[in-house]
DNA sequence: GCGATCAGGT
DNA sequence: CACACCTGATCGC
């Protein structure tokens, strides 16, 4: 969204207002501790964390937009050189601590950007947050935009609550009373998974200390740790979090307890890197629709395929179970969305995705502009999609469920091959028995790497580290010698 | 030396 | 297949 006004989520010069809906990495590409365009509008919590990502970064820029409130900006029309206003209204998106959505109204329409949001039907916050917008939407035509989190936005992603997936995380846990466990996680996000997990098993969790750090700065209840031997289960960073690492904390046994991998994730064809004879024959991708039972980790039984129809944990790999936590809305929450909000038109925000799914295709149905969407017409935006910098534009294959048939069938034809290396793999030449032996042997150079005590295992003992009784405030962060990764 | 960008990885 | 984000190389300033 950009007319030379307002920004969302975009750094680039030539705006007179940016907004930042939340700190994860892919929305804030482009800032830095030097930027300098212009006010900078965000939530407390992300003002909050917005210096540790950004240390230097002037403060003074920063415009706080409480949650539920209302602000109105004067600015000047890129046009004229009149001035014109844009009223904008804060809701939280429950996507990560701090995370908004926004909802625009000026000149140039009503327009609502998402960012990206997760309102789930049994959460509270949502429900507030849902309440709230209905109610500004109250005194409004209509919103012309909605700029939609479309990572989920098709069918095939079914899977549940939060809560529900926290609980599956839990009887993972439990079913392995012996082991210790690994959590993946990423610098944001997932801190109510870990608080269900403390407050129900009753114990504390630990993490790095600079995930520690910004656990006090959200003002989480004291359950998290630096100290290894105060818990058996560490959230750590996802990209310390492999099979290799958990292939050499079971190697290195009885030194350590066997330890198990848990992956939170919203993306149910995660798949390992694939060794022969392993586990899994296919993607979950595929996997996922033939009931397959999931196999359970070291012939220990785990009894969780309570939720029919939804997406279920999985083992991926000998030691490694996903489960299905996401921070993005569901198919289900998507649709239920823009029943409640019945834009006149429907964009996807995605931004480093190489797939990218065309919102109006299914919910195109559910928005007042010209309906029915025309297959023409959804060709065109492709391939303007295309041309226009987004690489490729996907619907992923669905089961036949589609009520659609003549939507459905032509579905096929809505497909853009990608260019460059997607094209490639599928090339004759490239499929041959060779390039197995070449994956083959980067793999077995890996597990070399591992076993001779390289990059990744000296990564693996910064995890071990004890840091006894540590609080943050007894903390230097900046002490490089309890810095993670290679010094 | 720093930031931006890209490639390659988990 | 890639949620988000890491490291490392390179390049321009």
């Amino acid at each position: 969204m950009e007319n030379g006004l307002i920004s969302v989520d975009r750094w680039e010069s030539g705006s007179q207002a940016y907004f930042l809906t939340h700190l994860h990495s892919d929305h804030t590409q482009g800032l830095s501790s030097s930027w300098s365009h212009g006010p900078l509008f965000c939530s407390s919590i992300t003002a909050k964390l917005l210096p540790i990502k950004f240390p230097r970064f002037d403060l003074s820029l920063l415009r706080i937009l409480h949650i539920g409130t209302s602000h109105t900006l004067s600015l000047r029309s890129p046009s004229s050189s009149s001035t014109t206003t844009v009223r904008v209204t804060t809701f939280d998106s429950c996507h990560c601590p701090g995370s908004i959505m926004l909802l625009f109204r000026g000149d140039f329409g009503t327009v609502l950007y998402t960012g990206d949001f997760r309102w789930e039907s049994n959460c509270e916050k949502a429900k507030i947050a849902k309440e709230a917008l209905s109610a500004a939407l109250q005194d409004d035509d209509g919103v012309d935009v909605v700029y939609l989190d479309n990572t989920y936005a098709n069918p095939t992603y079914d899977f549940p609550s939060r809560s529900v997936a926290a609980q599956q995380a839990i009887d993972i846990i439990s079913s392995h009373p012996e082991h210790d466990v690994i959590i993946g996680i990423n610098t944001l996000g997932k801190e109510d998974l870990l608080l269900q997990i403390a407050s129900v098993l009753d114990i504390m969790i630990w993490v790095w200390p600079e995930r520690l750090q910004t656990m006090d700065l959200l003002g989480l209840p004291d359950i998290f740790t630096t100290d290894t031997t105060l818990t058996r289960v560490r959230a750590v960073p996802l990209y310390s979090f492999g099979a290799d690492t958990l292939e050499a904390l079971n190697l290195i046994r009885p030194t350590t307890r066997p330890t198990i991998g848990i992956l939170p994730s919203g993306l149910p064809w995660i798949k390992k890197s694939l060794k022969k004879g392993e586990f899994l024959s296919g993607s979950f991708l595929t996997s996922r629709y033939k009931r397959s039972r999931p196999q359970s980790a070291n012939n220990v039984e785990v009894h969780m395929d309570k939720q029919i129809g939804k997406t279920s944990p999985k083992v991926f790999h000998q030691h490694i179970y996903s489960v299905p936590y996401s921070d993005h809305s569901n198919f289900e929450e998507l649709e239920d969305f823009i029943k409640l909000v019945k834009p006149t038109d429907l964009k996807g925000i995605v931004s480093i995705s190489t797939c990218f799914i065309e919102p109006m295709y299914y919910f195109g149905r559910l928005c007042t502009g010209n309906q029915p969407v025309q297959v023409q017409q959804l060709h065109d935006r492709f391939k303007m999609k295309e041309t226009d910098e987004i690489k490729g534009a996907v619907c992923p294959e669905t089961s036949s469920e589609d009520d659609d048939v003549e939507l459905n069938r032509s579905k096929e034809s809505y497909k853009v091959k990608e260019s460059g290396k997607r094209v490639a793999t599928v090339s004759p030449e490239t499929s041959s028995s060779e390039e197995d032996s070449v994956e083959l042997d980067r793999n077995k150079m890996k597990a070399l790497k591992v076993k001779l005590s390289g990059f990744r295992m000296r990564r693996f003992s910064a995890l071990r580290r004890t840091r006894r009784g540590a609080k943050s405030s007894d903390l230097d962060y900046f002490d490089p010698d309890e810095q993670m990764g290679p010094s």
